[in-house]
DNA sequence: GTCTATACGGAGATAGAC
DNA sequence: GTCTATCTCCGTATAGAC
């Protein structure tokens, strides 16, 4: 029964995820995983196959519920009629972020900057995995934000998402790239509250300027 | 003499740019690096001491010459009394970024994404040897914004500066987040001259907004 | 079906001869 | 400075025990 999997897979997907999470994916071996897990080291391409395959697992468990948050939020925005505020698609996406980074037991803070690297940095086998599942999630986004911004042509929207997009998966990845050259960094760049204060007023002064097309 | 460096330590430096550059670092072995360089294994670790200072080498003999221009476009722009436009300050940083991506002779625009890559993704032993010797660029670009932006608090300065230098590397880094999803992008994000045209006009609406505090 | 022990090739690093 | 030989650790594959 897929439901029922046995200890062993899971012993070695809640031990993976923290240690990706703190030490990165190249830096974390599958013998501190397995010994972590008090797994055999064959266990893991037993269970999943390959190292790859088993943070695409890691991922999804936690990517898979985020996306469908979103979208829950987006049919109800959509279902009151207010679809057709900007700011408010937005926080569709903003809010399922940070319900997620403030959810100890599904890593926090630090699970959000996980998933936000896997997808800047962008993860060969990942990409396959996403493209086949999560087209959903663009396309809807894609209608949402051109029915919020019907004034923009099809080049200014899809420049624009793309910039706003990118800033806020990075802003919860925690990158910073000012930080690597300060010695007192004056922004708390890892502070999920503080972030979205500041960010999604940048963000929409972006989307929202007059179109250029 | 420092000048007169072997030919082996130069072969290795410029072999193994072109490999970073074409696979990244992770997947480019010291074996492949030698091998193509035409020297010993161990020469790459008796004339940089590891893999990771080799990166560190050819890094920095793009990057330095690449802030050194921004600077002196900076010094350029306050010298003729323009540096209050917030527009200007932006477009000394894109400016010579634009340049060197046209420059095939230094890696063209593949070597830009591996300076923006290597910034985002936080290479460890970058980010000592980045914040010992390129401090001055921050300090001399948050004068430049603070000046540009005489009505922002420190506060907002700070998180503006960091969504808009985010944004730029990234732009010039060619993530694209949401082409993952994508089945066709209609957002063509590798073109440095695309990527400025929008780019531009989209940290300048963050950056120009009302002040929040 | 699950798990264990073990082996293999490739990686980065290094000691020591020349 | 250079090169050979060798070290440890990595991800992976497999044969065989339960």
């Amino acid at each position: 029964m897929e439901v029922n999997r046995s200890d062993t897979a899971t012993r070695i997907l809640e031990v993976s995820e923290l240690l990706f999470v703190e030490h990165g994916f190249e830096a974390t071996s599958l013998r501190m995983i397995t010994q972590q897990a008090e797994v055999n080291l064959a266990a893991v391409n037993y269970h999943f196959g390959s190292k790859d395959a088993l943070f695409e697992s890691v991922f999804m468990r936690r990517f898979t519920p985020l996306i469908s948050a979103c979208l829950a939020e987006l049919d109800a925005l959509e279902a009151k009629g207010a679809g057709d505020s900007i700011e408010r698609v937005v926080m569709t996406f903003i809010r399922p972020c940070l319900a997620l980074s403030r959810d100890p037991a599904r890593g926090g803070a630090l699970f959000v900057r996980l998933l936000s690297r896997a997808l800047v940095e962008n993860h060969r086998l990942l990409r396959e995995a996403l493209s086949r599942e999560y087209s959903e999630f663009v396309e809807r986004y894609t209608q949402a934000f051109r029915r919020a911004l019907p004034e923009l042509g099809e080049q200014d929207l899809s420049w624009r998402m793309h910039f706003a997009f990118g800033l806020m998966f990075n802003a919860f990845a925690g990158n910073d790239v000012l930080k690597i050259f300060r010695k007192s960094p004056v922004v708390t760049a890892r502070d999920p509250e503080a972030i979205v204060q500041h960010l999604v007023p940048f963000v929409l002064a972006g989307l929202t300027m007059p179109a250029s097309d």
